[in-house]
RNA sequence: GCCCAGAUAGCUCAGUUGGUAGAGCAAAGGACUGAAAAUCCUUGUGUCGGUGGUUCGAUUCCACCUCUGGGCA
């Protein structure tokens, strides 16, 4: 029989502990600890992300942080290849790998399954993107229902980005999106997952807004300032996620000075709770509370 | 002290030519297969500042009061 090498996964809200048990557990055992962040995978996207400074990155490496720019097309596929590739690394250099981040797509994608559709193509995408423009949704909409009716089924017809993708499959593969789906369980014995969560309320609250403060007095504006001069625009992805927008919008001027704590915090708050959404999905995680309980567990589990 | 403006959802405010009200934000729940910290869906919530008057009926009109902001003294 052989035995697989065991892989543990860190997942949990923003603002859980999850980084703090990470580099717990690095402290006791032989791991390496990979991202699992779709904002930490950016260069000089630092503050905001609320990556680990340079001084404890040299005591902790992370792989999967800082790995593209943020004017490169980058997506949960490329994601999904690049983080098996440093899993794989990581066991043959007899390292136990450990997962830790927020992004529950990556995550759900990993432990769950995703399927081999074909890889989204800009110029399709524009092309779809300018026929809504002119045509409207409704029209695109309506096509999707008649060429696959069983994705149009599952999306709603405000939902643009979906809409989109669907359409984006058929136009290269000819082929409708939901004959693409399989998603096999891959039911890995050797993998670890668990949730870490000190729940929400006031305390919660209290930290998150702490730490917002606190990425605004460390700079969070010049980084967002400095990262658009340096990629002449204010349209990057980057620039749409959890902090990053409002922080853009306020060098919009759409969102005054003394407004923009509260809009950042909310916008952490919002994603702490989309985060707890997709969490309820994932199958056979084991839960805690306390970082304490939680390394003890895992080092339980690989001693055996 | 006088004049003006305001008081409506947890917050900011809209509205009702008199028939007990609605947006945004927040909250709660959910969807999710290459932008996912994205994108999208569903759902509440109210002594309409207080007291009285007019009225079949007042959150709406009137009077007085209280509070808040601004101006004048």
């Amino acid at each position: 029989m052989k035995i697989l090498s065991p892989i543990i996964c860190i997942l949990g809200p923003t603002n859980s502990g999850k980084t703090d048990l990470s580099l717990r557990l690095f402290d006791e055992i032989s791991a390496d600890l990979i991202s699992v962040d779709s904002v930490q995978i950016y260069k000089h996207a630092d503050i905001g992300s609320n990556k680990i400074s340079k001084e404890l990155q040299n005591k902790y490496p992370h792989e999967l942080i800082d790995i593209i720019e943020p004017n490169e097309v980058y997506s949960v596929g490329e994601f999904l290849k690049d983080l098996k590739r440093t899993i794989d690394e990581s066991v043959r250099s007899n390292k136990v790998p450990v997962l830790v981040g927020g992004s529950m797509m990556y995550f759900f994608s990993y432990l769950v399954g995703f399927d081999d559709l074909p890889k989204s193509d800009p110029d399709t995408r524009s092309k779809i993107l300018q026929d809504i423009d002119i045509k409207g949704k409704e029209v695109a909409y309506e096509r999707l229902k008649i060429k696959d009716p069983e994705a149009a089924k599952n999306i709603h017809p405000n939902d643009t980005q979906r809409l989109v993708r669907a359409l984006e499959v058929l136009e290269i593969s000819n082929k409708p999106m939901s004959s693409f789906f399989k998603r096999k369980e891959n039911s890995n014995s050797n993998v670890f997952p668990i949730v870490i969560d000190k729940g929400k309320g006031s305390i919660f609250d209290e930290d998150l807004k702490n730490r917002v403060e606190n990425m605004l007095r460390k700079g969070f504006i010049d980084e967002v300032e400095e990262i658009i001069k340096i990629y002449k625009s204010n349209k990057l992805p980057l620039l749409n996620s959890a902090g990053y927008k409002e922080v853009s919008m306020y060098l919009d001027n759409k969102i005054k000075k003394d407004a923009l704590i509260e809009k950042i915090f909310f916008a952490h708050k919002k994603l702490a709770k989309h985060q707890r959404t997709w969490i309820k999905k994932i199958p056979n995680l084991r839960a805690f509370q306390s970082v304490d309980t939680a390394k003890n567990e895992i080092i339980e589990y690989l001693s055996y």
